[in-house]
DNA sequence: ATTGAGACCTGTCGGC
DNA sequence: TGCCGACAGGTCTCAA
């Protein structure tokens, strides 16, 4: 479901219910998401206190007393609800209505609100990594440690970028789906991006650079593009899905005039790596 | 090392 | 109405 702007308004509505607060009891509806959760995972919570919670690209992470930190992903179609805990515990067992049948995870904790993880599709991930012992990330790199730099933060911008994207021959809408790239864009804001920055997603990714990997032109508007789209996607938002939200430059509006000013391009809709991708043929070069 | 294809799941929507 | 295929916001693994 989410991209970084989803996950980080995610984080907002869960920190009140989680952060300082500890875990009181931990349940899990079955043995796996995408993958087996890790042995002991409910009993390794419980007692613990969130002392913050924090996002990383696409994934929610909660900081324990113990040093230990839960990791969240949410895949799809993952989302969270948190509600007083007696309200969940006062419709538990009865309602196996359609809205609960993918409850996979809940924890019920000490501000008094549960937070219910729900994943129909159950590509999401939750994982309890042990504090870090030095060296330990370099014996086996998971996903986590190979991220590209957070695109809201300083250390990300146009020559952070072009060095990514240098000597690259993927197309340039593929190589922002590339979390070591960018952490956090998917496959709407990618297209977004790429069309508020006028670039065309079947350019080359190191078209934007020289040959010595400095930036061009191109990658300085793309920087600045990704930006301003991420900012204004976490602010606008008034929920956590995106049919409320609905207002996007390209993004499934195969057919629908292009909305840069004095264009009078069409959008049109391709494929590329197995996703589809928005843009505008005529101002997007 | 990089890249593309397929796999993992369920739900929904449009067409017949 | 019901069935069927296409498609969905994300990774991950495997083979070329």
């Amino acid at each position: 479901m989410p991209e970084l702007p989803e996950v980080e308004r995610v984080r907002r509505r869960l920190a009140p219910a989680m952060a300082k607060a500890r875990f009181e009891r931990v349940r899990l509806n079955r043995a796996d998401l995408r993958r087996p959760f890790p042995t002991g995972f409910a009993r390794r919570l419980r007692g613990q206190t969130v002392t913050a919670l924090t996002r990383r690209c696409k994934y929610l992470l909660g900081h324990l007393s113990s040093g230990d930190t839960l990791v969240m992903h949410l895949g799809m179609s993952g989302s969270f609800r948190v509600e007083p805990t007696a309200d969940a515990r006062a419709r538990r067992d009865p309602d196996a209505a359609l809205e609960y049948r993918h409850d996979h995870v809940v924890f019920e904790m000490s501000s008094g609100q549960t937070v219910t993880f729900n994943d129909p599709r159950r590509f999401g991930v939750m994982d309890l990594v042990r504090a870090e012992r030095a060296g330990a990330e370099r014996q086996r790199p998971s996903a986590l440690h190979q991220l590209g730099p957070e695109p809201l933060s300083k250390a990300f911008d146009a020559i952070s970028l072009a060095e990514r994207l240098a000597g690259r021959r993927v197309p340039l809408k593929v190589a922002l789906l590339d979390q070591r790239v960018v952490a956090g864009l998917g496959n709407i804001y990618a297209s977004e991006a790429l069309h508020l920055a006028r670039l065309s997603p079947q350019r080359r990714a190191s078209t934007l650079t020289t040959a010595s990997g400095g930036p061009r032109p191109g990658v300085v508007r793309l920087a600045a593009a990704i930006k301003s789209v991420l900012t204004r996607a976490i602010r606008l938002k008034s929920t956590d899905d995106y049919s409320s939200s609905g207002r996007f430059r390209v993004y499934d509006r195969e057919s629908d005039r292009c909305p840069t000013p004095g264009c009078k391009g069409t959008i049109r809709r391709v494929w590329q790596a197995g996703r589809s991708t928005f843009y505008c043929p005529d101002c997007q070069r």
